[in-house]
DNA sequence: TTCTAATGTAAGCAGTGTAAACATTAATGT
DNA sequence: ACATTAATGTTTACACTGCTTACATTAGAA
């Protein structure tokens, strides 16, 4: 009783990619079996998305905003440390726990950005996050504040990428945990909060 | 006059993928072409890599040793801020220089690096330069070290990303220098070494 | 010198992204 | 209300991929 046309297929095939990208990867996901999965024919994704690219794209955008509202904090009033703290911990889980998603926001798989305005809004979009926030800590020139906020993003960026790798190597408990930077990851993923505490530290008394 | 032996065809197989891979990124290549650009045919390659991964691997570990060779610093005598601030801005032209071979070796292209000891051991070897690096900066604890390793190395690794964002988006002109993340980083691009200074001088005067 | 393991080839399977031509239907303008 | 058009879906097909299997050649060890 299923009619011609889907109906909603544009959406559907987003949901299902967001959800087998982070599954198995993004690397693993076919436009054929996305096709099947939501009982079309192969080729009809093609009226919705130019190229697998473009579909990485709503992927990687659905993937931002996510992380938007995972480390959103209120600007409303003053902003403490802590609750820098909190946001960089919350990035951090975020990206650890949407590995799979995450790697199509911040790698390569979606070339140019400025190819897709929507991925491009929602990622501007998150970086807001940070500068608001900074914004509302202290007193800071524009400048003062882009240099908190790179500062910060690039940290929690790099600890997301070593801390999977350590991930990977310790549940294959492959590696002697007396050598390597895997190791000394480990320790810092056991005691995040601090890490952070004294990082932020020092970028917040700048 | 070729023997039906090619004689050097591993190592061919590497050098080719390495120069492949950083031209035109890892997912452009093919098996099939790099087993014609080296004059065997399709299956070849299979003898001496059991799967495109391990393939893979060999090119993540010839990249770790070129980035070892890249950062290293004389660790007999003591080491100075300056070297570390150095060390660091190569890592970073490293990243931004060979940035599709940085890719596959810190990207999920090989999953576990536990699966191919050489590849393990050569990246174990690059982070190595950080460690030692510290321990002749000043007289602090091993973790100590390991957390100003960690601190530094998820730092450069997390700007290194970002830049390339940001390289990305301004070669193709296509966002308002006013707004978002990656102007911030531009900023930064241009003033890395007062950027690194400051930072690396928080994690030094700890 | 013989035998075996290493290294090469040929043919083929199952799967991929995507282009082109065609079918159906929803939306729109008169 | 009806004709036309644009949106959306299907069929078929091409060129390409990683990889398997069965077979050929040859280098090196016994």
């Amino acid at each position: 009783m299923k009619s011609y046309h889907h109906g909603n297929l544009k959406q559907e095939l987003i949901d299902c990619a967001c959800k087998l990208c982070e599954r198995d990867g993004y690397t693993k996901l076919s436009i054929r079996t996305l096709a099947k999965e939501s009982g079309v024919s192969q080729t009809a994704p093609y009226r919705h998305f130019e190229t697998k690219e473009a579909l990485y794209a709503s992927v990687a955008q659905d993937g931002f905003n996510k992380l938007s509202k995972a480390i959103h904090v209120n600007v409303d009033k003053k902003v403490t440390k802590k609750q820098i703290i909190d946001m960089a911990i919350k990035y951090i889980e975020f990206g650890l726990k949407n590995a799979n998603t995450y790697d199509l926001m911040f790698g390569t798989a979606v070339g140019n950005f400025a190819e897709y305005p929507e991925l491009l809004e929602s990622a501007n979009s998150s970086y807001e996050n940070f500068r608001s926030s900074f914004s509302q800590l202290a007193n800071d020139s524009d400048e003062v504040i882009a240099f908190k906020c790179i500062t910060l993003w690039s940290m929690v960026h790099g600890l997301v990428g070593i801390l999977r790798k350590a991930q990977v190597v310790a549940d294959n408990s492959m590696i002697n945990p007396e050598a390597g930077p895997m190791s000394s990851a480990i320790l810092i993923a056991g005691n995040l909060e601090d890490h952070l505490d004294k990082v932020i530290s020092g970028i917040v008394e700048n």
